[in-house]
DNA sequence: TCTCCAACCGACACCTGTGTCGGTGGTTGG
DNA sequence: CCAACCACCGACACAGGTGTCGGTTGGAGA
C-alpha cells in the first residue's frame, strides 16, 4: 500500500475512465448534450480536457458510450425491482415504486434517458428512440394480461396509449418527487399506482 | 395595389417580426435552445441573420418572446376547449380533448413549451418553470373539488402528485400521437380519459 | 534502482456562433 | 416625382468550442 487512492494523481486507463463517464452524466443532465462542453466534462472529472480524447474518439462518441451504460444500469435496477408474480395490481406497484427509487437515486440518469432532448443528431436520436421504445415494450408485456383482460389486444390503439400515458405519467411524478424530496417513497408509490389503478374517484379506496 | 403581397419582398415591421417568431418556433423546437442558431433562425425567416438583431435585442430575448407568445396562446387555445360546467368526468375528458387537440395542431409550440429542455441560464429556465407550474394550478383547480372529493386536500402531497400525473400522462399521450397520427382524436382521448377516471381494470366500462 | 510504457497536459489550428456597424436601396408620404 | 426613412445586408471583431500533436513525467515491473 505505497500509493493510497487518495493521494495517487495517476489513474490506470478503466479508472479514469469511468470517472470520466460518471462526470459526463452529470454534466449531460445538467446542461443537455449540446450545451455541455468537453472543457466542462473534463473539469469534472478532475483532469485535463485532452485526457478525454485519450479514452473516447470524441464528445459524441462519449456520449453514446454513456447513454448505453445508463440504460444498462437502468434496466437492470428497475428489472430488478419488479417481482413477475403477484397480482396484476401488486405487479404495476411494484413497477413504479422501482422506478421511482431508481429515478431518486440516479436522478442525471433519469434525465439524459428520458427526458426528451433534441440534438439534431440522427445517430443519437435514434438511439435514444431505440432505447424508449425497449421501454415502452417492456412495459407492454407486463401490463399484457392485464390489458388483454380489459379488452385491448397487443398492439392495438388503445393498448399503446395506455402504455404510453403510465410511463410518461409515472416519469412525471418522479420529476416532481426530485423537485419535493420531502414525500416519501411509499407514499407518492401508492398514489400513483392508486391512480393508475382505481381511477381518479375512486382514489381513496385501497 | 401596386405591390401584392407575394412580390412583396420588403415587409413592414410588425410582419417581418411575426415571421421571426414563426421560425424561431419551429427551430427551436427542432433543435432546442442551445443548439438552434440565430443563422438557422434568420434563414428559416427567408432574411438575413443581422435583421434578427434590428427586431431583437438578442437571441435570448427573441426567445422569452417566442415562449411567452406560445404560452399564450396554448393557455388561450386549451382554456377555451374547456367546459367549465358539467361532471367532474366529462370535465376531464373536454381538457383532455382540448389538450390533445392543442398538441396535434401546434406540435412546436407544445414541445417548446412542456418538454423539459435544460438551457442552464438562470432567466430561462425560471420563464419555463414560472409557465409550468402556473399550468398545474390551472389543473389543480379544476380537478380541485374531484379531489376533495376523493379525501385529496388541495396542496396536499397526494393532490400534487396526481396533477403532475394526470398532466405529465396525458402530455405524454399528445407526444405518441404526433407520432402515430392515424388514430383519431376521439380514440385517444377516450382511451386516456377512461383510463384516468375508471382505472386500468375498468378500462372497458364507459 | 532503473527502465519504459502510457497517462497526462500545453499549445495550436480550425470552425461555428453571437452581436455590431456602416452603408444601400426599396417604399412611401408629400 | 422625389426625398427621407427604415428594412435590409455584408463584413468584421470576438468568444468559445472541438479535436490534434508532441512532449513530459508518474509509477509499475524487471
Amino acid at each position: 500500500m505505497s500509493t493510497s487512492e487518495a493521494v495517487r494523481r495517476r489513474l490506470s486507463a478503466p479508472a479514469r475512465r469511468e470517472r470520466i463517464e460518471a462526470a459526463a452524466v452529470e454534466v449531460f443532465a445538467a446542461r443537455g448534450y449540446d450545451a455541455a462542453s468537453v472543457g466542462d466534462i473534463a473539469r469534472a472529472a478532475g483532469v485535463s480536457r485532452t485526457v478525454l480524447y485519450d479514452h473516447f474518439r470524441s464528445k459524441r462518441d462519449l456520449y453514446l458510450h454513456v447513454l448505453d451504460t445508463q440504460n444498462a444500469a437502468m434496466l437492470a435496477e428497475v428489472g430488478a425491482g419488479i417481482t413477475g408474480a403477484g397480482a396484476g395490481r401488486d405487479r404495476m406497484r411494484a413497477t413504479v415504486a422501482a422506478y421511482l427509487s431508481f429515478a431518486r437515486q440516479r436522478p442525471s440518469a433519469r434525465r439524459i434517458l428520458v427526458d426528451p432532448i433534441p440534438t439534431g443528431d440522427p445517430e443519437l436520436d435514434r438511439a435514444l428512440r431505440t432505447f424508449r421504445t425497449a421501454r415502452t415494450q417492456a412495459v407492454a408485456t407486463m401490463l399484457g394480461s392485464d390489458l388483454a383482460r380489459s379488452g385491448l389486444p397487443h398492439g392495438s390503439t388503445a393498448a399503446e396509449v395506455v402504455v404510453e400515458l403510465l410511463i410518461t405519467g409515472v416519469d412525471g411524478v418522479a420529476r416532481w418527487w426530485q423537485e419535493h424530496p420531502v414525500a416519501t417513497l411509499d407514499e407518492v408509490t401508492d398514489v400513483a399506482a392508486r391512480l393508475l389503478w382505481n381511477g381518479l374517484p375512486r382514489l381513496a379506496t385501497p
